[in-house]
DNA sequence: GTCTTCATGTAAGCCGTTACATGATTAA
DNA sequence: TTAATCATGTAACGGCTTACATGAAGAC
């Protein structure tokens, strides 16, 4: 059976927590559900007149001085959908880590180590960035909805950490046999 | 810039380690890969066509009985190919976690429950899957290539410990409050 | 005899990314 | 006055999945 487009979830999922413009939608994507849940720029703006169409959501033009604005807010059918995806299997994802695909098939120690290194440069810096939200979130106001997200984030920070430490004894275990340069 | 298929790299570091057929890489990459880079069945056999085009990859044709099979060997030019992609910048995966975006959104103290339980259970067999193939790995003679392979296994058993740890906790803290049916 | 595995593909069609476009407002 | 942000899109095009096809060989 062919997949759905599941953007329309994200998005519905945006809208449960209140009325939203697609700019609106787009940076608070930006700044959160991207970290697991990716989407580019222009798919936004067609699935909210998809939406829209369907009814799942209703449009509301609103004018701020010159400048119009088009707020979605999200209807019951709306919800409803939202409900039946929650409540349905969820698919795993299809994993694609080119990172991971390079070291299956490495055997120059000297370039392994160039992974390795490029990696733990790239996971180090993402480490940091979580750890700046985890910060910000602790200082909020807790909420059923901020816990769930504030667990998320220490899981996915947990993570980093455990890669960090891979990577960091597999850079170890190849220093003296072979030094980068 | 438009991103390059990378089905091409999966194949030819298939193809480093010896001749083969399409059938034979689908299949190899069905047991090793796919666990962290995915590829449909039938993209293999155009992609080895296109390889042989460009002078990547040379085709042979064999005859086993009245069978007929296609063997496919890396050359140099492919060789080169693979090396020039090794070294280059490792793009970063695009994540697309549905579990972690329905999570995201759940308000509902017993769906989320619900979504726990589903994921733990699908986690604990890839674990065990993966226990398996540790076990498999460890009584083979050691080389090189299969010493990364095994450490790459190990951090992903490591990183599904930890994800089933911290899906036990999220249940438990919700027992009592809630009871799943 | 029938099921599984070996063996090799084609075609349809949505999905998603990148590039391209436009214009107002506000802060520096 | 220039850059950044707000605000909203369209178009092209390759990527990727799913479904569909075919046939031999060997196992049970």
């Amino acid at each position: 059976m062919r997949s759905v487009n599941k953007t329309r979830y994200a998005i519905l999922g945006v809208l449960l927590e209140g009325p939203s413009t697609g700019y609106e939608i787009k940076s608070l994507m930006g700044r959160s559900t991207t970290y697991f849940w990716r989407e580019s720029d222009s798919t936004i703006y067609p699935m909210l007149k998809v939406l829209a169409k369907e009814g799942k959501a209703l449009s509301n033009i609103v004018y701020v001085g010159k400048k119009k604005k088009e707020v979605f807010s999200i209807t019951d059918a709306g919800r409803e959908e939202f409900k039946i995806w929650l409540g349905s299997p969820t698919a795993s994802e299809t994993s694609r880590n080119e990172f991971l695909l390079k070291l299956f098939f490495v055997t120059d120690p000297k370039e392994m180590t160039r992974l390795f290194l490029e990696r733990l440069e790239k996971v180090e810096k993402t480490y940091e960035e979580y750890k700046k939200i985890e910060e910000r979130l602790e200082s909020l106001p807790d909420s059923p909805i901020q816990s769930i997200r504030l667990k998320m984030l220490k899981f996915g920070i947990a993570g980093f950490a455990l890669e960090i430490q891979w990577l960091k004894e597999g850079i170890s275990e190849r220093r003296g046999s072979c030094q980068k340069n």
